[in-house]
DNA sequence: CTTGACTAGTTATCTTATAACATATTCCTT
DNA sequence: AAGGAATATGTTATAAGATAACTAGTCAAG
């Protein structure tokens, strides 16, 4: 599923996109013996909807105009739950969340934002982790968790604005 | 100055490595014809007692004890100012600032957050960005701007948990 | 000595996030 | 099938982070 990050800022089939993520995301649920209850799975649905970042409170509305609950640990726990599963990330430099793009596969996402649209795409970031450890290596700090995320402009947008 | 970032983990002369950085400032605000006011100077001197990062709130006590404005704004400001025109750095996975380790020279930080001490250093980030470039190139992206944070454990408290 | 740009201060409000507790559901054990 | 532990959902309340909009002071250039 989307190996290079091409398919954010391509057109493409964008429900078949969205179904194979929420197909995978069932199996790995199913496989890990997680529990994707209405919430979490209405939450994910959600952040499939588009390649965009999305805060936990517009998170929330839709989810309270559905009948879930209107107060914001509702959307903060699934939210959570989505992202301690590697189901969607948290993008620290939007306070943002959003669906992830290789579920399953063990990666380091390097997100790239679109400032014109809004755009997200998560591109391959092993070498990126890589020469990160090697920056901190030198300093003898052992690094844990990181986040890598660029801002700057999709194809389209630097076509638009040109 | 701290070319290659090992300072801030290391034991060191503290107060020279705050004075020579605030010095620096001076330096650079001067030739830059930059106004390097009394709350500007202090936020500055204030993110410069550690190599830590702060929170605008917490630069805002500090700044209202001394006798500045105690509203939000005054601290945004300042810090808005020093991170604008290279003085520090805004840490977005803590929501915080730091001093600038680097201040003068081009370059790209990438963070180095000790989780159990909040600890705080630059590590060069040349190759970092050099390699985020390579993978945001092959989807069109146009990168303008980086986070590039790692959280982990500095050299210290790996000693002290084992 | 006044005008215009910038700086600093204020009030008010908005957005993002979490703590703490009550209720309901699930599922394992017997 | 019933009891009980663990998990999940919901609530109220509040903490933490950030900005908008306006007022007033400063300062240098004309």
């Amino acid at each position: 599923m989307d190996p290079d990050g091409t398919l954010a800022f391509a057109s493409h089939d964008h429900a078949a996109c969205r179904d194979g993520a929420m197909a995978h995301a069932e199996a790995v649920a199913e496989a890990k013996g997680l529990r994707l209850t209405p919430v979490r799975r209405r939450a994910l649905e959600i952040l499939l909807e588009s390649h965009q970042a999305l805060g936990a409170y517009d998170v929330l509305d839709r989810l309270a105009e559905e009948g879930f609950g209107r107060q914001p640990p509702v959307a903060y726990r699934a939210l959570e739950f989505l992202v301690e599963h590697g189901f969607a990330h948290r993008i620290r430099r939007l306070n943002a969340f959003a669906a992830c793009m290789h579920p399953g596969e063990a990666h380091v996402p390097v997100f790239l934002i679109c400032s014109a649209c809004n755009g997200l795409a998560e591109a391959p970031g092993a070498a990126v982790a890589a020469s990160l450890r090697q920056a901190a290596g030198p300093l003898g700090f052992r690094v844990e968790r990181m986040s890598i995320e660029a801002v700057g402009l999709c194809p389209a947008c630097q076509g638009a604005s040109e």
